[in-house]
DNA sequence: TCTGGGGTCCTAGGACCC
DNA sequence: TCTGGGGTCCTAGGACCC
């Protein structure tokens, strides 16, 4: 049987988050920004059209920011976690199959649906997700992930589409790939993009009827699963329940900058409690330990510093007393003093199944001893506020601690912070 | 002054082994 | 004088994604 997959992707999701509690963003040019107000990572389509390109530190335009007004808000990623899960529970209603790809996209498998009209069907997806939890999205559809994404991409674009496209079997598909640009499509990043365009390939259409050999060549598999993508050829399918990670890391730049060992330690440890913390809700032990500490490496004027260092654990472990004893012991190795630290993080590597964890000889450790300690402390927390019992090496005043000047409510998820509507 | 965070996969090259 | 070849594993770096 032919496959069939939709994308449904958010539009603007992050700012589309924060209009749905605050309704009077709609229409007004809205940009949310990532971690420590640095970068603009979600642009309403007002904001777009003035030219505020993705990604750009928001110090840069200012003067735009400034002259068209537009409402600047801090990343609430409580807030858009839990939108997120209402997305994703409307969405599982319409497919058995469904791959959640991010936070704001999922691949639908519509294959049983190919009998009927897919574009009424995306409209109805489109239409319930809208009324159920007040977020747009758009829908693409097509024979491959990839062209759900092509068909996903001008779904967005196009007025006439109205948010759904259906391009299987579709006598548009070749005009649709001939529109794009070959940067757009899914896989080809600036890399890749750069080598196409000095070889003249500019369009998706250009680039599927590429030459095989030349594509291996030049992009490698990778880049040739992508053409084959284009060309109605399956090379991804849905991926239903989320692999194991590899790796987990918790890094952050600092509100201001931290010159002393101590603050450093600091956010070292809160990191590492970060992590141990995903660690354990996904039942795994970590055998490797990295910590970096680094300057600003953006700026010419100050002294840089990149340092980090990695310690093999005698026996994997997912305690975070274990843990930060490992963090805090690095971090004093490769602390400088004289220099103005901006950023910090904890990466755990080699993962294994807590449950399998190959012993040591010379363990002197009561594991499951630490486990129980370990999980009435991620129950208080979760039960609780999150960190409402913490290890003192995290530091009470954190003045490094991320900056995050213009979060919304937490609307969704705290008693206290409930949107308030008052009757007239 | 002010530049995010968290992932994946592939490949080339070196080390090592027989 | 004549100095192999093939396999595996690991790592760093580069590409990509959101």
């Amino acid at each position: 049987m032919k496959k069939v997959f939709a994308l449904v992707d958010c539009n603007n999701f992050y700012v589309s988050c924060e209009r749905v509690f605050n309704p009077s963003l709609e229409r007004e040019p809205v940009a949310v920004l990532s971690n420590n107000d640095g970068c603009v990572v979600a642009r309403s389509n007002e904001v777009k059209a003035i030219g505020v390109k993705m990604g750009v530190p928001v110090f840069k335009v200012r003067d735009l920011v400034a002259a068209y007004g537009v409402q600047i808000y801090s990343s609430n990623y409580t807030l858009y976690g839990d939108m997120s899960r209402r997305v994703m529970r409307t969405l599982s209603q319409f497919s058995p199959e469904m791959e959640v790809y991010s936070i704001d996209e999922a691949f639908l498998d519509l294959s049983g649906f190919a009998g009927r009209n897919l574009t009424e069907y995306g409209r109805l997806i489109h239409d319930t997700v809208r009324r159920w939890t007040g977020i747009p999205v758009s829908v693409g559809i097509g024979r491959t992930k990839t062209l759900a994404k092509v068909a996903n991409h001008i779904a967005k674009k196009s007025s006439r589409a109205g948010g759904v496209l259906d391009l299987t079997d579709s006598p548009y598909l070749g005009h649709a790939l001939e529109s794009m640009r070959v940067i757009d499509v899914w896989g080809v990043g600036p890399g890749f993009a750069k080598k196409l365009r000095n070889c003249g390939i500019e369009t998706a259409r250009q680039l599927r009827d590429a030459d095989d050999k030349w594509i291996l060549k030049t992009l490698g598999v990778v880049g040739l699963r992508s053409v084959y993508e284009l060309r109605e050829r399956v090379c991804y399918g849905l991926e239903t329940c989320p692999p194991v990670n590899k790796g987990i890391a918790s890094t952050r730049s600092f509100g201001k900058p931290v010159e002393s060992l101590e603050q450093l330690s600091e956010s070292v440890a809160s990191y590492t409690c970060r992590a141990a913390e995903k660690l354990r809700r996904q039942n795994l032990a970590a055998g490797v330990i990295t910590v970096f500490v680094m300057t600003n490496l953006f700026s010419d004027k100050q002294r840089r510093y990149f340092n980090s260092e990695t310690v093999e654990l005698p026996v994997a472990t997912s305690d975070t007393s274990e843990l930060l004893n490992y963090a805090l012991a690095a971090v004093r190795k490769i602390y400088r003093k004289g220099y103005r630290f901006k950023k910090a993080g904890v990466l755990l590597d080699s993962l294994v199944d807590q449950h399998k964890v190959q012993g040591n000889l010379f363990d002197s450790v009561d594991r499951s001893r630490s486990r129980k300690i370990m999980q009435v402390f991620d129950r208080i927390n979760s039960l609780m506020e999150p960190d409402t019992i913490r290890y003192p090496a995290i530091g009470l005043g954190q003045p490094w601690k991320t900056r995050f000047q213009r979060r919304s409510p937490r609307y969704t998820t705290r008693w206290d912070e409930l949107l308030s509507v008052r009757a007239v």
